[in-house]
DNA sequence: GACTTTTAAATGTCAGACAAATGAAAATTT
DNA sequence: AAATTTTCATTTGTCTGACATTTAAAAGTC
């Protein structure tokens, strides 16, 4: 592993560092679970010293390309980025990139359901038997009375998310969890009545009876409504707020 | 802020100090734009040494959660995450996802079509005039004589990317990308032939076409045919390696 | 041979220092 | 008085050297 950084460039040592290692990294360079040299032997190949080394590991490590180990056989290694790391990573991105960009709740609103959309139809066909009756459980829990706001949200989430890993497909999981989760901070600002409550309810029920009878486009339907009234629920929050009563 | 740490706890010092910071800005308490404490303070206020917190603010600035600037009324910054840095971050783990997990080319390619169909009915609505253009522009360059593979992959994604943004919705843009883009070294493993391009230029044109008269289902039609059509190569391309001529 | 102790190697943390950038205040010049 | 230059304090970037802690392997002991 020989690679080289530009001193005299305006970057930061240890940023150029770090992207060099990641380069490596993504390229295939190294591999998963091989170890890098030591901060020493690192310090001496890049010509810097030990702890402008760990501050670029620790960007590294930040973004779980590297794990390191304290001990005789410890140091830096290459880690196998698992679908659990990437989903938690996605979801602080989405959350922020939602939240500090102003995205208005129709436009969150629509890519949630529009992707959610795409893995109905396969869910429809693959669906597990363990998968639907998370989706029963979640209503069920859905519909107890004195449930807050954001357990009912939570809920909801967790019955979605059912629906998604139906499809069987890890990567769609993956790539829906940003967009469900990074949503709910936005759908906590809407209050679930009873009544808005008892019709969510009713639609999650015709989703999981239509994904029972494998039966795809009933399941697009029902989403298509539960989208519009999502929307329209937020929309009567926002009117309320404008003129309170 | 005051923000706690817990120094016999078995996590880095620096892994916690980013931690807690993370957690402010996540949760609001620190907005867009405002200044952190210096690198000074912060190591009085956590009790520890400043190549410590160094440590922290280096985890924090490689999610872009912060910048640094030197000088007299420099310090770290809380940055706005911007959709480009979210894409760019997203497409390295999405990359590295695929590649380390042996997530196989069904498996990706499924999730990418299933993705980008639920944003085709959008785009035949929405489409600009200009995403046309670059559609046809990449479908014309996909036809230039002597193109390498490579390059026709990379205009594959550029023809694919202005499908996406056509939706006119940024949340589902920034979903894509990832997607999308993190396929493309599974792509390249492809060879295109010239009958292959031909296949797949002519769908491309139907998408297009179908995309300029606004016609909803035909994409979506064109967009399966694309999506069996490339799984079928890719399932040449095992077989030769199988057994070689 | 099984167990304990020692040791070496590696990361984690600290203290103090200097370099470099940068904006603001002070001094100087016009 | 205005404009320019200089000085200066602040902050991040980097370095050196040291010590603490963890860990696995080697050495020693029963």
């Amino acid at each position: 592993m020989t690679m080289k950084i530009d001193p005299r460039s305006p970057a930061d040592l240890s940023a150029q560092i770090a992207q060099a290692i990641r380069d490596a990294i993504v390229s295939g360079r190294l591999i998963v679970d091989e170890r890098l040299p030591s901060e020493s032997e690192l310090a001496d190949q890049f010509q810097v010293s030990r702890p402008t080394v760990r501050e670029a590991l620790k960007r590294l490590a930040a973004q779980s390309l590297i794990r390191t180990q304290r001990g005789a056989s410890g140091g830096a290694f290459v880690n196998r980025l698992n679908f659990e790391d990437a989903y938690s990573q996605q979801i602080t991105t989405s959350t922020l990139l939602l939240s500090m960009n102003a995205v208005s709740f129709d436009t969150a609103c629509e890519a949630r359901y529009a992707l959610e959309r795409a893995c109905a139809s396969l869910s429809a066909q693959r669906r597990t038997a363990d998968q639907l009756a998370t989706m029963r459980a979640e209503i069920f829990r859905q519909a107890q009375p004195g449930l807050t706001d954001e357990a009912f949200c939570a809920s909801d989430v967790a019955f979605h998310r059912a629906l998604v890993d139906g499809a069987g497909n890890p990567v769609l999981s993956y790539q829906l969890a940003g967009a469900v989760e990074a949503m709910q901070p936005l759908m906590n600002m809407i209050t679930f009545g009873a009544r808005s409550r008892e019709e969510i309810i009713s639609l999650h029920t015709d989703i999981a009876d239509a994904l029972e009878a494998r039966d795809a486009a009933t399941v697009d339907a029902a989403l298509i409504k539960l989208e519009s009234y999502t929307r329209q629920l937020a929309q009567d929050v926002a009117e309320q707020r404008r003129r309170p009563a």
